[in-house]
DNA sequence: TCTGGGGTCCTAGGACCC
DNA sequence: TCTGGGGTCCTAGGACCC
């Protein structure tokens, strides 16, 4: 494909704004202009509204109701929000091919190809942002640029539900007011490193000896692609401080593995590293990782690699007492196709493998609670829905 | 009432091979 | 008797993003 012998933006970032809180204040009317929160015990995303109070996602929900009285708090339509962010990436896809989805609610796109049918980058991201606020009902802001970190930080800049538009003449004019954390890369632990040593924005950035991190957006080259599969699969679940039991760690990680490896048998991938992670009582967290010659998609397997894994970490650090999360991630992924287990022999993951897809069968035709494993079927109360957890998965 | 759950990427050291 | 340097894979930790 040719490059475009313009350097005319064609680089679009959309973001819808305040996703899941926009939903609910588009399905109940009664919400709409009010603070409102999706979660409980967590904020999982907030209105437009409860932000103005300092309201944010992650934020404990008493803490949040402390912050903002008037604070709405609703349960969480989280098939809607699949639905309602299909729907807006399909309106995307009518403007280009070129759409990288990079996750439920924004994605980038590249109209290189598109303005001779639609028109310049701008016209197209006002007519997006128009059919998506028409058609479906939800406010989305879009940066326009020539890089794909320049769009993005645009369209942060243009929230909410606006549009921003950097002329490649003048991107150091856009960029180098902004504060540093606006770099991709740049969160609260490098932005206090900067400030430490007096540096707050980009500009002043640019004249340290960090100049090429804030010159990155301009040299950026990235280009914007279609599809991409997740490189690990991973589960985790926090359950406050435990002393870690036998059966604690049988029940916990038995259900996380039945999750993971359910996920990657639905998809046909299997995976060789087996990575655990486990957080102590004060937030310090370890991980112990293994890979194995033959990729791993059996429950079983997983489970009983993920015990090992987390008892060695356990044993190595003996002053700890309690943990408060367990993790486990499986990458090192490949395709697997059914047929293949058949001639790996009768070792005991394809065994295992087998046995699993006639659990997974059942659970395609009457649910996931009707059956598992008796240890993984026992606690399956966790903290946050399963709805909200697919929400957040990764195309495998 | 402490702090959810899904991911990616980077760094650094060690093992191992050529 | 001493020993270079590059490449790759693995492990552990940490920052960051949505």
């Amino acid at each position: 494909m040719a490059r475009p012998t313009t350097n005319a933006p064609t680089i679009l970032h959309a973001d819808l704004d305040a996703f899941y809180a926009s939903v609910e204040q588009l399905l109940d009317p009664s919400l709409r202009g009010r603070p409102v929160a999706v979660g409980g015990g967590i904020v999982l995303a907030a209105s437009y509204e409860a932000k103005r109070y300092g309201v944010a996602g992650g934020m404990a929900g008493w803490r949040a109701r402390q912050m903002c009285p008037d604070l709405v708090f609703v349960g969480g339509h989280f098939r809607e929000y699949q639905r309602l962010a299909d729907e807006v990436m399909a309106v995307f896809a009518d403007f280009t091919p070129d759409v990288q989805r990079i996750s439920i609610d924004e994605a980038f796109l590249d109209v290189g190809g598109s303005v001779h049918l639609f028109g310049s980058a701008a016209l197209i991201a006002g007519r997006l942002r128009t059919r998506v606020r028409e058609e479906i009902g939800l406010p989305v802001s879009v940066g326009v640029a020539r890089t794909k970190s320049l769009a993005k930080i645009a369209s942060q800049a243009a929230k909410p539900d606006g549009m921003v538009v950097v002329d490649p003449a003048c991107e150091r004019e856009f960029l180098f007011p902004l504060p540093v954390d606006v770099l991709w890369g740049v969160g609260p632990v490098t932005r206090r490193k900067f400030a430490e040593r007096g540096i707050h924005t980009v500009a002043q950035l640019a004249e340290s000896p960090w100049r090429e991190q804030a010159l990155a957006p301009l040299a950026d080259e990235r280009r914007v692609r279609a599809g991409g599969r997740a490189g690990s699969v991973g589960a985790q679940s926090a359950f406050g401080r435990q002393f870690p039991t036998d059966e604690l760690l049988a029940a916990v990680l038995g259900r996380l593995a039945d999750r993971v490896a359910g996920r990657l048998r639905a998809k046909h991938r299997a995976g060789r590293t087996v990575t655990v992670r486990v957080r102590f009582a004060g937030m310090r967290a370890i991980t112990r990782s293994h890979t194995g010659p033959n990729p791993v998609a059996a429950t079983l397997t997983l489970t009983e690699t993920a015990l090992t894994l987390v008892r060695q970490g356990l044993a190595d650090h003996p002053d700890e007492h309690q943990i408060s999360l367990l993790a486990i991630s499986v990458s090192n992924l490949v395709d697997q196709p059914a047929v293949q287990l058949d001639l790996l022999g009768p070792n005991t993951d394809s065994t295992r493998w087998a046995l699993d897809h006639s659990v997974d069968a059942v659970r395609t035709r009457f649910g996931r609670a009707a059956v598992g494993y008796a240890r993984a079927a026992l606690s399956n109360q966790g903290s946050v829905p399963d709805e909200f957890r697919e929400l957040a998965e990764h195309e495998l």
